[in-house]
RNA sequence: CGCGGGGUGGAGCAGUUGGUAGCUCGUCGGGCUCAUAACCCGAAGGUCGGUGGUUCAAGUCCGCCCCCCGCAA
């Protein structure tokens, strides 16, 4: 089967990477963002997907719009039977998804219809969700509307962190994809509608929402950390107006009659910072501007915080 | 040449107008205690990122280099 690859962070990559593996399959062309100006000095950088295509020696495209008539001709020169999407970041026009036999699937970091859209891991633990898991479907032309043709369900821990959901969908994403091609290739495969009506969506993430706002429950506080490490974080400011990141944070049942955002303690191993619903909320692993990530305990005994201190002030500078 | 902040005993920090280095934690030894991550006493451990220079004298001033990080994209 000739399979055109299509996907961008490291998350794609689990995909593809078993589809290489499994050698079964004719990896005729790999599709990827352009290389954009990344980080300090921004320096080209190349997207995951574009750096492990190239160490197996595939095919890499990196058009700005995969809908342009050049690079639609481009793709049919391939002769695909199937396109495997994950995670790419453009939308295919109809012309490309009726293109292979096999048409179009994707591998969704979500158990469809929820958390349709760019962000679903993100999304799951910000919300709360006790599991997630990978949907594959069969795409059309909507926003991960179409049906769906394999599932797979992961559980959500208390303390389950944006990076450790996110590596476990890229491996589970991986096999299903694998299970999923098979059926597909068998005839096997069974297609179910999306029920539209309990559709939600996991839109882009906004930066102001890396500002933790600490007059919200400690709850939702706790699921914001979690679920923006290690990206995008989470930061609050400190007292010298200085922002700090937020890496790691455990619920607490203490009890506070503290504003929201003051330091209600500092204990051997971290300090607790009062939460909107008067419950104080652990933080356990920081990092201050210009340092690198450490343990919350390590921070009180440099500069640190105080008791009293209060988070999250906006100040002038 | 996007903006900016850092590199000081194992870790996190302080170090005034330049005169051979302090704090918190940890480590080791001892003590207290039913016990302890608690407390008390004591000890070890630093060519202050590298390099050149200014100076009687530099962690502290100047030049260059290496490494790390935040922001913006």
């Amino acid at each position: 089967m000739r399979i055109i690859f299509m996907g961008t962070p490291d998350f794609a990559v689990g995909s593809l990477q078993a589809l290489s593996e499994c050698g079964q399959y004719d990896i005729v062309g790999v599709v990827t963002q352009p290389d954009r100006p990344k980080g300090r000095g921004n320096k080209m950088l190349m997207t995951p997907v574009k750096e492990y295509a190239l160490s197996k020696g595939y095919e890499v495209y990196q058009p700005l719009k995969v809908k342009t008539p050049e690079f639609v001709q481009t793709l049919r020169d391939m002769q695909p039977d199937l396109i495997v999407v994950a995670a790419f970041g453009q939308v295919l026009s109809q012309e490309i998804l009726s293109m292979p036999k096999y048409g179009c699937i994707n591998v969704h970091a979500s158990l469809l219809p929820k958390y349709r859209g760019a962000a679903p891991i993100q999304y799951a633990i910000i919300k709360g969700e006790a599991e997630s898991g990978v949907t594959i479907m069969q795409m059309d032309i909507g926003m991960d509307t179409g049906a769906m043709l394999s599932k797979v369900v992961v559980p959500i821990g208390e303390n389950t962190t944006m990076g450790e959901l996110h590596d476990a969908l890229r491996e589970q994403g991986a096999t299903l994809l694998l299970e999923t091609i098979a059926k597909i290739e068998a005839g096997t495969v069974v297609a179910e509608p999306q029920n539209n009506d309990e559709a939600t969506y996991a839109t882009l993430l906004d930066r102001s929402m890396e500002r933790i706002d600490w007059t919200k429950p400690a709850q939702e506080v706790h699921n914001l950390i979690r679920g923006f490490n290690p990206a995008p974080s989470t930061f609050t400011k400190l007292p010298n107006g200085k922002s700090l990141k937020i890496w790691g944070s455990l619920m607490t049942a203490k009890k506070t009659a503290a504003a929201p955002g003051t330091v209600t303690e500092t204990s051997k191993h971290s300090f607790c910072v009062a939460c909107g619903d008067g419950l104080a909320l652990e933080i356990t692993e920081v990092q201050p501007e210009s340092k690198k990530r450490m343990p919350a305990q390590v921070f009180i005994n440099g500069r640190g915080v105080q008791v009293g201190d209060v988070l999250g002030a906006v100040s002038e500078q």
